[in-house]
DNA sequence: TCTGGGGTCCTAGGACCC
DNA sequence: TCTGGGGTCCTAGGACCC
């Protein structure tokens, strides 16, 4: 986009109406005004690993380490993750398959993505960082926000302490920012992880007010944590194009123009913290609705495969839904074509929901839904390249107390956890309903046996959670 | 030939009730 | 026969995140 036509016709600071100074009768802090020594919500550390599925790896396999590397989303489709190395050479969610031929002349080495292994070392990184701080809130697999009322040289000397543990105790490198708020200090763990004075741990607070403004002025609106691309566009032509530019636009107005969200942001930027925090929402852990998707390793046609693949993914939610003691009361079925392909009249995606009788757990049950209900909404003459399955209305099993007739349809075979205890013990797929329990032939295309599932041609070893892919270490 | 897989929250609008 | 306004609940869709 030609940011300067966008933008062109704004001729000064007030042409636009976000820039407004507030005459509404909520009240708000300046933002040049830090009263730091008497803030009672304490700091936020933000822990975010370096270009962490590269890190994880290269724990394995040192030979790795200086080379350009880059991890591939599932089926090999894109680029997911890049190493410092790859990143000058490989742009980020390119897909594979036109990059490929250029990345091996350049040397660079390609991993399909191990999830397996990222998850057991994300596990092991969450749970050495507990430690050190007051609270954890975990946000997404490589990291996470601590909370502290300590002293900030106190909470720099810990953070430093924490990050040579983690690279110690995991191999995995992280850098910290550290906040009054959560969008500041995303703001300054990036900063932290690119300029190299600060050893990958930098504090908001004790910069000069100088600096933030530099900060903040070289900060793209999208790179602003809540800011995407279509937000982007629009802040863009009312000439908010920094960071800086947002944290001074009139926050009653952006509320109008945009949406509570964006307030939120504009306040987060002068200091004031208006995200709560996520891990307390659902007791820690529990989701609202739980989604199990794939794209085809081919396009798929006719009821027979998608009835295979549902039933594989619906196996797949069950298990995560009872991992978390619920039961669902609505199940959702979706289909997918390419949106690449010539447009032949294909593009039919269908998306069917039916609200159970009771709420469920049962694997058996649902497919019966999906065959009975949901199945026929599915075009049998369209080529799709994905299918999903979505459970909603999720009620927590143990607090369900229906009235006398209306009993939950609960997994009365118990076939879900003989499930789970199956393969909990001998492997996924080992045991299972259907398409659910053919492994594939080899380990490097094992979702099931059928030929439309996932491609993994570059999969490294679980490492931490195999124990026939354990590393092997050899003395001379 | 080959383009990921999860999630969250908010808002607008419709259905329905009094 | 005519008809207002306010409230709640639900859902689809849009936006975001990693």
């Amino acid at each position: 986009m030609d940011v300067s036509q966008t933008f062109g016709h704004i001729t000064s600071w007030e042409a636009s109406p976000l820039f407004t100074p507030s005459r509404k009768s909520i009240t708000l802090p300046p933002h040049d005004q830090k009263p730091a020594a008497t803030r009672t919500s304490g700091s936020i550390i933000l822990a975010d690993a370096n270009s962490f599925f590269a890190a994880c790896e290269r724990v394995f396999d040192p030979t790795l380490i200086g080379v350009p590397l880059v991890v591939l989303s599932n089926n090999d489709g894109c680029v997911v993750a890049r190493s410092a190395e790859a990143k000058p050479i490989i742009p980020m969610g390119v897909p594979w398959y036109q990059v490929r031929e250029m990345a091996s002349e350049r040397g660079v080495v390609a991993r399909s993505s191990n999830y397996e292994l990222y998850g057991s070392l994300s596990a092991r990184m969450m749970h050495v960082m507990h430690h050190y701080f007051e609270h954890q809130e975990v946000y997404s697999i490589d990291e996470c926000f601590l909370h502290s009322v300590k002293p900030i040289e106190d909470i720099l000397t810990i953070s430093r302490s924490m990050r040579a543990a983690v690279l110690q105790g995991v191999g995995i490198p992280v850098s910290v920012g550290i906040a009054p708020t959560k969008t500041l200090a995303k703001i300054t763990n990036h900063w932290a992880k690119h300029d190299n004075g600060f050893n990958g741990v930098c504090a908001w607070d004790q910069l000069p007010d100088d600096v933030h403004d530099e900060i903040l002025a070289q900060t793209p609106v999208d790179d602003v944590w809540g800011v995407g691309r279509r937000l982007m566009r629009k802040l863009v032509a009312r000439g908010i194009l920094t960071a800086r530019d947002l944290r001074d636009a009139d926050p009653i107005a952006i509320r109008r123009k945009f949406s509570v969200l964006l307030q939120r942001t504009v306040l987060e930027l002068r200091g004031i913290p208006c995200v709560e925090d996520a891990s307390n929402a659902l007791d820690g852990f529990r989701k609202q609705q739980i989604l199990c998707s794939r794209m085809f390793s081919r396009p798929v046609v006719g009821h027979t495969e998608i009835r295979q693949a549902l039933s594989v993914y619906v196996q797949n939610a069950c298990r995560r839904l009872r991992r978390q003691g619920c039961l669902a009361s609505t199940v959702g079925i979706f289909c997918g074509v390419s949106p690449y392909a010539s447009t032949q009249g294909e593009t039919s995606m269908p998306y069917a929901t039916a609200q159970l009788e009771s709420p469920t757990d049962d694997p058996l049950v649902l497919m019966k839904v999906i065959n009975e209900q949901l199945v026929s909404k599915v075009n049998p003459r369209t080529h799709y390249i994905r299918a999903g399955v979505i459970l909603s209305g999720l009620v927590e099993s143990r607090s369900y107390h229906p009235l006398e007739g209306f009993e939950a349809r609960r997994d009365t075979h118990n076939i879900g956890s003989i499930l789970d205890t199956a393969t909990a013990r001998f492997g996924q797929y080992s045991l299972g309903l259907g398409y659910g329990g053919i492994r594939g032939s080899g380990r490097k295309n094992e979702e099931t046996g059928a030929d439309w599932s996932m491609r993994r041609e570059m999969l490294s070893p679980r490492c931490t959670t195999r124990w026939d892919e354990m590393p092997v270490v050899t003395a001379k």
